[in-house]
DNA sequence: CACATGACGCAAC
DNA sequence: GGTTGCGCCATGT
């Protein structure tokens, strides 16, 4: 694993329930603003077992992976929602006020 | 080794 | 505000 990789993943698990974080964000915070892409593709890298709330990780434009990442859309979308994310009409994220934040 | 693709982001139109 | 194009890095063919 890289250690890039592995900030990526300490990064997603220092995201507060109920917040979310964008892969820009997180790349920017592991050091590569521009390696946004690194990101997801660690994401999908992601190994299990290691509690990695890779659902809080969203893309700036406040939406989830496709489907085919996880078992579903919806399902993702209600484990936000569960976890206290605000989502708009249109079914996006409501970044401007689940955006996680760091100190 | 070169090319194409991808859980993305940002600037420009 | 939606769409298009370009950039960046890692991986697969």
């Amino acid at each position: 694993m890289n250690e890039f990789d592995e900030r990526i993943y300490k990064l997603a698990l220092l995201v507060p329930k109920g917040n979310v974080a964008s892969y820009g964000q997180l790349a920017a915070m592991a050091g590569k603003p521009q390696n946004s892409r690194a990101v997801g593709r660690a994401m999908k890298n992601a190994p299990s077992g290691h509690d990695i709330p890779c659902h809080r990780v969203v893309n700036q434009n406040g939406e989830i992976a496709p489907s085919h990442v996880f078992e579903s859309k919806k399902h993702q979308r209600a484990m936000l929602e569960a976890e206290g994310v605000v989502f708009k009409s249109n079914g996006k994220i409501d970044m401007k006020k689940s955006q996680w934040k760091p100190l």
